[in-house]
RNA sequence: GGCGGCGUAGCCAAGUGGUAAGGCAGAGGUCUGCAAAACCUUUAUUCAUCGGUUCGAUUCCGAUCGCCGCCUCCA
């Protein structure tokens, strides 16, 4: 039975969603004013996991995620670039897709934009004036927390008692507010060059907030399943969409609220000022295999902050790849038939481990484990022709439904084929052994060495595997 | 100042009131003409420190030290 920390009661739940067998997730992406830092591509493969896993045990899922293209930093660039927002974004967003790609991310259902949504924003808020939620002050429109009692159930801030240490970062005078805590949903535009819609609420922006209850309401209904994000992201804003939604909807807006840790970089805080501060990109630059990267981000449980290293990345190089070389390995290994019920007991034992680590909350950890026994187990079998081919044939099934989650194996054959020439080297190679002239036969090893090509003996031939 | 999380072998780490998963690195070995790959054995009497509860604690409680996060318009 799935089971899901849930960050709105703090515990521990059974996922049953709200209709059978369909799941509505919904992510909050990011925002596009630069190429986003790999701890949020954390919890992005999180995301991913969730989804891959929900498919895994049979739910039809729909995956939202929404690309925040309105916000402060977006309007000042493209100002100051004296371009359009389209314009400004639209090489991160182009970037982003490279990355999630190659991270080997499902594409979500639907991507809405923030951009693309001001209608239904300027609805709800709408909405939100009609109940006595909302009120406009000099242009724009704030939420009336007081309106809203359930306020603060998500993250448990105690408003009364910790403001103390903290003042000098409020400055309550900054707006015409009834209270310090309410925030904007709808901003009045400050100047006219300043990219804004006309709207019924005037000339503005919309608040950061309201973008997210507007494109989940639009995609997954005004109830849906599961909400996720990084815990930077529960307070304010996951707090205030939950007081718009539930504030416009008079219903319960989301069942179970999932946060992603984020990430330390060599045990200190991820940020550009201590240097540490890393895309997907430099990453992928400094030579890293993406597979490596997706394997690392999602080697630890979701809720545990997870410390970035060089030397565990290049960890999950070696597991990533002896991971790929075993599920070759077993698809390549000729077989005699039958099967062998050693094979088939740690087959089921691997199904079993795999599902108890992601039923309980995404263990990962505990879900890996189980596919590393079971690489170890029949790694020992193929080198003792104990895989038979019935075993081989559910191994190979087997192995595609762990990766149907997972997603490190890649295409699970090569890639390509060898030129002649390289295929000519090995074939004289192998002559040159037959003859036992060992000399000849590894000057031509180190030969294909040179050029990139590792070659493995092994008892069904010769092997290579490009570097 | 308020609130929360974490501290497990060289590194990344899982985990539990009943005696420490997994990966990487290291050591020895098997296999191999030699390699590579794979496999086997081995690597924490111990889970930051100090107390307490308990028949028994890494796991619960308290204190201390260290690290990380959030605390209202910044996404």
């Amino acid at each position: 039975m799935l089971r899901f920390h849930n960050t709105l009661t703090g515990k521990s739940e059974e996922f049953h969603p709200l209709r059978e067998g369909e799941v509505g997730m919904y992510f909050c992406g990011p925002t596009v004013y630069s190429y986003a830092q790999i701890g949020n591509f954390r919890s992005m493969i999180v995301a991913d996991i969730l989804r891959r896993y929900l498919e895994f045990k049979g739910y039809h899922v729909t995956h939202v995620m929404n690309i925040t293209d309105v916000e402060d930093r977006i309007i000042k660039f493209s100002m100051e670039a004296g371009v359009e927002i389209d314009e400004y974004t639209a090489k991160y967003i182009e970037g982003l897709w490279e990355d999630w790609d190659a991270l080997g991310l499902a594409r979500p259902t639907h991507v809405p934009r923030a951009t693309r949504h001001v209608g239904q924003m300027v609805s709800i808020i709408e909405r939100l004036e009609a109940r006595g939620h909302a009120y406009a002050s000099e242009g724009s429109v704030y939420y009336r927390i007081n309106s809203f009692p359930e306020y603060g159930k998500l993250s448990k801030i105690n408003f009364a008692g910790n403001i103390a240490g903290a003042s000098e970062r409020i400055d309550t005078d900054r707006y015409e507010k009834e209270d310090a805590r309410d925030f904007a949903l709808w901003k009045a535009a400050e100047s006219v060059d300043e990219p804004a819609w006309d709207t019924k609420l005037g000339r503005g922006r919309p608040g950061w907030h309201i973008e997210c209850s507007a494109m989940s309401m639009e995609y997954l209904g005004e109830t849906f399943d599961i909400h996720m994000g990084g815990v930077d992201l529960i307070f304010p804003h996951h707090e205030n969409e939950i007081a718009q939604s539930e504030g416009a909807t008079g219903k319960q807006f989301v069942k179970y609220w999932l946060h992603a840790e984020h990430l330390k970089v060599e045990g200190e805080t991820m940020s550009k000022s201590k240097g540490n501060y890393y895309t997907f990109r430099d990453l992928a630059e400094m030579g890293f295999d993406p597979a490596a990267i997706r394997y690392f981000l999602l080697s630890v449980p979701y809720r545990k902050q997870l410390n970035f290293t060089f030397d565990a990345l290049r960890g999950a190089e070696k597991t990533v790849n002896s991971l790929r070389d075993f599920n070759i390995r077993v698809r390549e290994t000729m077989c005699t038939p039958g099967s062998n019920p050693r094979m088939q007991e740690a087959a089921r034992r691997a199904l079993e481990g795999f599902e108890a680590g992601l039923d309980d909350d995404l263990n990962t950890s505990v879900a890996l484990a189980a596919l590393h026994n079971l690489t170890r187990e029949v790694n020992t079998a193929i080198t003792d022709c104990a895989l038979r081919a019935d075993d081989q044939r559910d191994m190979i099934a087997l192995l595609g439904r762990f990766d149907h989650v997972l997603n490190i194996f890649g295409s699970g054959t090569r890639a390509e084929m060898l030129d002649a020439e390289i295929q000519a080297l090995i074939d004289e190679r192998q002559e040159a052994r037959r003859r036992r002239d060992f000399a000849s036969a590894d000057a031509i090893r180190d030969q294909l060495a040179a050029r990139g090509i590792t070659l493995e003996d092994t008892k069904d031939g010769v092997r290579w595997k490009r570097r």
